[in-house]
DNA sequence: TGCCATACGCACCAAGAGGTGAGAAATGGA
DNA sequence: TCCATTTCTCACCTCTTGGTGCGTATGGCA
């Protein structure tokens, strides 16, 4: 115990964490860029967001009662909010046909469509870790 | 009226939203599984697990504290949770040095480390089409 | 006449997310 | 002796999220 920081920290393993801080120095990011990203992430990656994002990609232009009955779980004012949301973030169209019963089509913009296609390796990662995940977790549940 | 349908809704209209539909037919997937992917990406679509998971791919290795820091507007109890609930799902690996006073180190598996790779994307799209976003809002909030 | 269908808005209420502040535990330093 | 340090946990309280049910417009239909 010549140096008193042994007492309280393994020198090994401050100097190897300083080390590794010290290769990934702090990235040079625009504070208020990264903050806007920051929320628009919050915003986008909401589940039922998420859902319906994937849902009018795969089957196209879909009203109101189909995608609610599709998106299992949702609830009519979840869903009007999501949409609402999307629509605002121009993520989709929404088109309005003056019939009786009215009619309301929902439809991915192209942004919308990018979002979708960005989202896709995420999706994909989900589809194939899911096994490693559970397992994770049943090794996490079952021991101290 | 061979079809009754043509009463309350424009045929022209009907007959495209089928078309539509028809050409994108109800993906075979198993329900049981698209169950397990949605509630995967429910949890880690978080806002505070996609924050932590950027910063401990950027930086490495990095102590409790260090994160509070570093994600701003995170409380310690979110924290605490986030990463408990990440180290669950085997995403960041939880070293606890025992010493005075604790020193507690995370850092990404490299299923995390896949799962950041997955968002990439996402990212990206988010710095890319920010601009986009905020005007398409703007457009939206200046009318009717 | 009265009911149905469709896509909502609104009001009310329960449940859960999340903030805050306290405390715990061990030890070197003033 | 007492404090500072670090990583939490726990209890309490607030505020948001989200569910449920009701109301609405309008024209065809039994």
């Amino acid at each position: 115990m010549e140096n008193p920081l042994q007492k309280r920290f393994a020198p090994a393993e401050i100097a190897e964490a300083e080390a590794f801080i010290d290769t990934n120095p702090e990235a040079p990011l625009d504070p208020r860029i990264e903050r806007l990203v920051n929320d628009l992430i919050g915003r986008v990656a909401d589940k039922w967001t998420l859902l319906v994002l994937e849902l009018l990609e795969e089957r196209g232009t879909l009203r109101f009662t189909r995608i609610a009955e599709q998106v299992e779980g949702i609830s009519q004012k979840m869903l009007t909010q999501t949409l609402r949301q999307m629509e605002r973030d121009g993520l989709v169209i929404r088109t309005v046909h003056p019939v009786v019963p009215p009619r309301v089509e929902y439809a991915l913009t192209p942004l919308g469509n990018s979002l979708s296609a960005a989202f896709c390796g995420v999706w994909v990662w989900a589809e194939r870790n899911l096994e490693a995940v559970e397992e994770a977790r049943r090794r996490f549940d079952t021991r101290d």
